[in-house]
RNA sequence: GCGCCCGUAGCUCAACUGGAUAGAGCAUCGGCCUUCUAAGCCGAGGGUUGAAGGUUCGAGUCCUUCCGGGCGUACCA
C-alpha cells in the first residue's frame, strides 16, 4: 500500500465534501520532523479558486478527514492553511506487521503493460567504455523495477553491428589471417584491435582501399565477407555478455537484436514514406522534412532516410526498430534509455513514425536522455592515448580496491570469501554511482569519486545489511518473528518503521521519471535510520519482547534493502 | 544564427514537479570502539540557488531578458 497515495485520496475526498470537489489535496511527505509525517499543500490553491479563507477551509476538511482518519493519525493545521499528518503509532505498527507479512513488501502491482526497454546498445566495433555505464545500468534497474511492478518487460540491446567501420576491422581481420595470425588472440582486446584498424585506415592507401571494399562485400551479402563478419560480431557480443555477467547486468545474448536485422526492411520503410508522400529528395537523398525541425539559418532540416549514395543511414534502421516496435510487437510503451546528444535524433524519430503511422497515439515512445562524461576540467573524457576508459578496467580497478579494503577490515576471511565479496562491492560502488544521479546533464568522471566506499555509496548500505545479518547470526531467540508484536517506542524504532512503510513510495517512484536515484536516496535514508537505531538501540541485550521486535524491525529491514539493491541490480553479502 | 540541456556549500549531488527556516555525501574540525562489524554513529562550521526583473498568499522550481557552460544543427552513429 502506499502510504502518500492513501492518505492524498482521503483529503482529496475531504475537500470534495468540504465544497472543493477535483481540487487536488497535494500530499507529501513533511518537509521537516516537527511537521509530521505527511503534509496537504492543496487547501491554499483550493481556498484560492474558492474564494474563502484558507484556514477556514482546512478547519472543514479536517473535520471530514478526522472521521476517516481518527485511528490512523492527527490532523494540524498550520501556518497559512497546511494540513500537518502524523501517524499514530498504533497505525504504523499494524501497517508494518502487515508488510511484514508481505512478499511484496507492501508493493502492490500495476495494470499489466507491454513494455520494451532499449538500453545499453552498445556498437559491436569498439569495447564497451564507462559512456554504456549509465544507459547499462539505468536500463536494468529500470526493467527491474517495471517487471516488479507486474509489467511484460522486453529488453531491447539495439546494438550496432553495421556501418563503415565494419570494413576496416574486416580488412585487418583478413590481413591477419593472411599473415597466419591467430585472430582469437588478436581479438582478445577489442578495443587495441579497433585502434590498429582505424590507425591502418589512416596511414595506409591499400588497406584503406581494402577497407572500403569490404564494405560493398558486406552489404552486398558476400558469403566469405558475412562469415568473417559473423566470427567479429559473435566475438564482440561475448565480449558483451562477459561484462554483463561481471557487472550484474541482466542482459541476456537473446536481448541482442542489432541494427543488421533491420536490413531487410529499409527499403519497405522508405517506400512506405513514399506513399505517404512524407518524402523529399534533396541533393539526392531521400528526406523527410517536418516543418517543426530547422536546422541553420532557419532552413528546413531533414532526415535522411535514404542517402545519396543509395546507403541507408541510422535514422532508417531506427524508423524499422520503431515499426517493428509499434506495430509487430505491440508495445504499450518504448523507453529509449540514450546519450542526451542524440535528442534531435529521437525526437525526429518519433515524430516521423507517428505521422507514418509506426505507432500510434496510444502508444508512448520516449527518449530518456542523460549526458556525457567529462574529465575534472570539464572537457570529454580521454585516456593519456585518447582512448575511452574500458568499462572492464573501471570494474576491475573498483573491485580490487574493494578486495584490498575487505582484506584490512576483515582480515580473517577466507580468499574465496574476500574474492566474492570484492566483487559484489566493488560492481556495487560503480553501478550506485551512476544511478543516484539524476543529472541529465554530463558528469564528472573521476575515478576517487565513482569507486568510493564511504558515505552515500552501495557499501554503506551493504554493510547496513551485514551488520543485520551479524546479529542474527548471534540471535538466540526461538520465537516465531511472525507471531511477535512490533512495540515501537524509541524515536529510531519509529523513524524507522516509518521508513520502511514507504517503500512502494520510492519503489513505484523510480517509474515515474525513470529515475533511479528516488530508489536510491530512500535506501540510503532507510539504511541511515537502521545505523542510528542499530547505535542506539541495542537488540541481542534488550529484554525479550523489546529484542524480538527490534529483531523483526532487522529483518524487516535487512529484507527492504536486499529487495531494493535487487532491483538496483546490486547484491548484498552476509559479510563484508 | 537557431534549437535542446544545464548553472544550488570548496567538490559531487538532492530538493517528491509551486509549499513552511534549500538538504545529503565527500573534504575540514570536535567527540564515540573492554558492549550486536568504526566501510559506522553523534556534533560543528560552510549558501544572495549565475544576475536582474515579473507572475502570487508562497519561486531553486513557472515567464522575460541578460551572463556563463555543454551539446546538437544534411548524407558518422
Amino acid at each position: 500500500m502506499n502510504l502518500k497515495k492513501y492518505l492524498d485520496q482521503q483529503v482529496e475526498d475531504c475537500l470534495a465534501s468540504a465544497g472543493s470537489p477535483g481540487a487536488p489535496a497535494v500530499v507529501k511527505q513533511a518537509g521537516k520532523p516537527e511537521f509530521g509525517h505527511y503534509q496537504a499543500n492543496g487547501i491554499m490553491g483550493a481556498a484560492k479558486k474558492l474564494g474563502v479563507n484558507p484556514r477556514e477551509l482546512a478547519l472543514k476538511v479536517v473535520e471530514y478527514a478526522e472521521k476517516v482518519l481518527h485511528e490512523t493519525a492527527t490532523l494540524e493545521i498550520a501556518g497559512p492553511g497546511f494540513i500537518n499528518i502524523t501517524l499514530s503509532p498504533d497505525f504504523i505498527a499494524s501497517k508494518l506487521t502487515g508488510m511484514f507479512a508481505d512478499k511484496r513488501l507492501g508493493v502492490t502491482a500495476e495494470s499489466p503493460q507491454k513494455i520494451l526497454v532499449d538500453y545499453s546498445s552498445p556498437n559491436l566495433a569498439k569495447e564497451m567504455h564507462i559512456g554504456h555505464l549509465r544507459s547499462t545500468a539505468i536500463g536494468d534497474a529500470a526493467v527491474k523495477v517495471l517487471e516488479f511492478l507486474g509489467h511484460e518487460v522486453i529488453r531491447a540491446n539495439h546494438v550496432g553491428d553495421w556501418g563503415a567501420q565494419f570494413g576496416s576491422l574486416l580488412a585487418y581481420m583478413d590481413r591477419l589471417e593472411n599473415e597466419g595470425k591467430p585472430l582469437a588472440t588478436e581479438l582478445k582486446d577489442l578495443e587495441q584491435f579497433y585502434q590498429k584498424a582505424s590507425e591502418l585506415f589512416r596511414t595506409d592507401e591499400e588497406f584503406a582501399r581494402d577497407a572500403r571494399e569490404f564494405v560493398v562485400k558486406l552489404q552486398s551479402g558476400d558469403d566469405a565477407c558475412r562469415s568473417l563478419w559473423q566470427r567479429f560480431i559473435n566475438e564482440s557480443i561475448s565480449h558483451c555478455q562477459a561484462i554483463y555477467a561481471l557487472l550484474d547486468i541482466s542482459l541476456t545474448a537473446d536481448d541482442v537484436k542489432p541494427e543488421s536485422a533491420y536490413n531487410d526492411d529499409l527499403t519497405e520503410i522508405v517506400s512506405a514514406l513514399e506513399s505517404k508522400n512524407m518524402i523529399e529528395i534533396s541533393d539526392g537523398a531521400k528526406c523527410v522534412f517536418l516543418p517543426e525541425f530547422t536546422g541553420k539559418n532557419g532552413d528546413p532540416l531533414p532526415s535522411i532516410v535514404q542517402k545519396s549514395d543509395g546507403g541507408f543511414p541510422y535514422v532508417a534502421t531506427d524508423l524499422a526498430a520503431a515499426r517493428f516496435r509499434g506495430q509487430q510487437l505491440r508495445v504499450n510503451r518504448a523507453i529509449y534509455f540514450v546519450d542526451g546528444r542524440q535528442a534531435l535524433h529521437f525526437n525526429q524519430l518519433f515524430a516521423i513514425s507517428r505521422k507514418a503511422g509506426f505507432f500510434d497515439k496510444s502508444q508512448d515512445f520516449r527518449h530518456v536522455p542523460f549526458g556525457a562524461i567529462l574529465n575534472k576540467d570539464g572537457k570529454p573524457y580521454k585516456t593519456r592515448d585518447g582512448g575511452a576508459v574500458k568499462l572492464a578496467d573501471v570494474a576491475n580497478e573498483s573491485i580490487s580496491r574493494a578486495l584490498s579494503l575487505v582484506g584490512d577490515k576483515n582480515p580473517g576471511l577466507t580468499e574465496q570469501d574476500k574474492a566474492d565479496i570484492a566483487r559484489v562491492v566493488g560492481v556495487g560502488a560503480i553501478k550506485y554511482a551512476e544511478l543516484s544521479k539524476n543529472r541529465t546533464t554530463d558528469y564528472i568522471f573521476d575515478w576517487d569519486t565513482m569507486l568510493s566506499f564511504d558515505g552515500n555509496t552501495a557499501p554503506y548500505l551493504q554493510y547496513a545489511y551485514t551488520r543485520i545479518m551479524s546479529i542474527f547470526r548471534r540471535a538466540t531467540s526461538d520465537n516465531e518473528l511472525n507471531n511477535v508484536a512490533f512495540r515501537l517506542e524509541e524515536p529510531a524504532e519509529l523513524a524507522l518503521a516509518f521508513k520502511l512503510l514507504q517503500y512502494s513510495e520510492a519503489v513505484e517512484g523510480v517509474t515515474e521519471d525513470f529515475q533511479a536515484n528516488v530508489l536510491c536516496t530512500y535506501l540510503f535514508e532507510l539504511a541511515g535510520l537502521f545505523m542510528s537505531f542499530y547505535e542506539s538501540c541495542p537488540v541481542l541485550k534488550a529484554d525479550d519482547e523489546t529484542r524480538d521486535s527490534r529483531l523483526k524491525l532487522c529483518d524487516l529491514s535487512a529484507r527492504t534493502l536486499k529487495h531494493g539493491l535487487g532491483l538496483l541490480g546490486i547484491n548484498t553479502v552476509e559479510q563484508m
